[in-house]
DNA sequence: ATTATCTATAGATCTATAGATAATGC
DNA sequence: ATTATCTATAGATCTATAGATAATGC
């Protein structure tokens, strides 16, 4: 039993980020608090020393979660490998994500359960939508540029559509199409 | 206390139809069977009568909820009044249809949940997405008919991804910015 | 006699709290 | 002394079942 108060600001993230998986994977009512702190090798008890509440949890795992992805394409972004539009697609739009929820697009995995969040995590969506809307907005073709933002909210909506579809489907070959199609229309449609 | 035959055919579509609404409104494991079976106008105890389990609704539900979008739209495609695409994403791309998931798109409100789903409840999934593809594919502009079937899955998935988005969003000019700029660039794209 | 529905409840699960335990840190 | 974590459990909720009740339908 260790408890500095440096683990506890470490077992605190353990818990958020295991939480961003999990939420991710399972749904924001599909994994219990318990269950949670055992994957975090804790017991239920110290639970409510880290978070005042369940809710607590979910908003700060979900803010987490949201960076996790925006992280990546703004590195992409302003990094030595400058991803093209195209790039950000087939980063999304292939079975490894479709396949790995914990890890990949809050939206893709949870934009139907923030859809009946309360207010609160709304507004946490509301502000995320609006980052994602100008991440996408930086890797669009030189033509859209002008009208960048609104140019934006069609293949944002588009990706997030396309993997709940296809995670969705039992059929692989179904599921490949949808990942593949809209891939294909997408750059089409930007080209 | 009556209960005929005929009532109970009755009082078995009844509870669905509730299902099929509550389960789009709360998600599929949003609402349990004391309160469906309120709604309906009956106790709890009678439920297993006429399913074998929760889950055994849940398809059943899941089945009606989704004629009911396929019928509206085939009915329209059919009917007197052909039905164009324009108005085929306007009917889907408006506020209306986002404030009342319960009689929404099945896929805009529950894509995420199918997704988590069993096996069973996944296939129901694909026959569900490859007859609203044929469905989409119909309403599709003369030069796309050749690959209809192909450039059917782009604006479905921007369609169920766009709702999804401008539900789980609190800020109402952002949410309105979502539908119509969609809206806007998916017909577009077909003119 | 059969059965559609009712009331009541067993058993499981989940959030949150109470009180004990064993470290930290003044 | 304080506190991070533990064990144990209260209280709520949910699925499913048992047994009673009051209609239907032969």
């Amino acid at each position: 039993m260790g408890h500095s108060q440096t683990d506890k600001a470490e077992t605190h993230k353990r818990i958020v980020k295991i939480a961003a998986k999990r939420l991710r994977e399972n749904g924001l009512a599909g994994v219990g608090i318990a269950e949670l702190m055992k994957e975090a090798g804790l017991t239920v008890g110290g639970f409510y020393k880290h978070f005042d509440s369940r809710d607590a949890l979910v908003i700060e795992a979900l803010g987490f979660a949201f960076g996790g992805w925006k992280r990546r394409i703004d590195a992409a972004a302003s990094g030595g490998t400058p991803l093209s539009y195209e790039s950000l697609i087939d980063d999304y739009l292939n079975e490894a994500h479709r396949d790995n929820p914990g890890t990949g697009c809050t939206f893709g995995a949870l934009a139907g359960d923030l859809a009946r969040s309360d207010k609160r995590t709304r507004a946490l969506a509301s502000e995320q939508i609006r980052n994602y809307i100008q991440s996408v907005a930086r890797f669009l073709p030189r033509k859209d540029r002008r009208t960048a933002r609104s140019k934006a909210i069609l293949p944002l909506s588009a990706l997030v559509g396309a993997v709940s579809l296809a995670r969705a489907v039992s059929d692989d070959d179904l599921s490949i199409e949808i990942l593949k199609t809209v891939a294909k229309l997408l750059k089409d449609a930007a080209a």
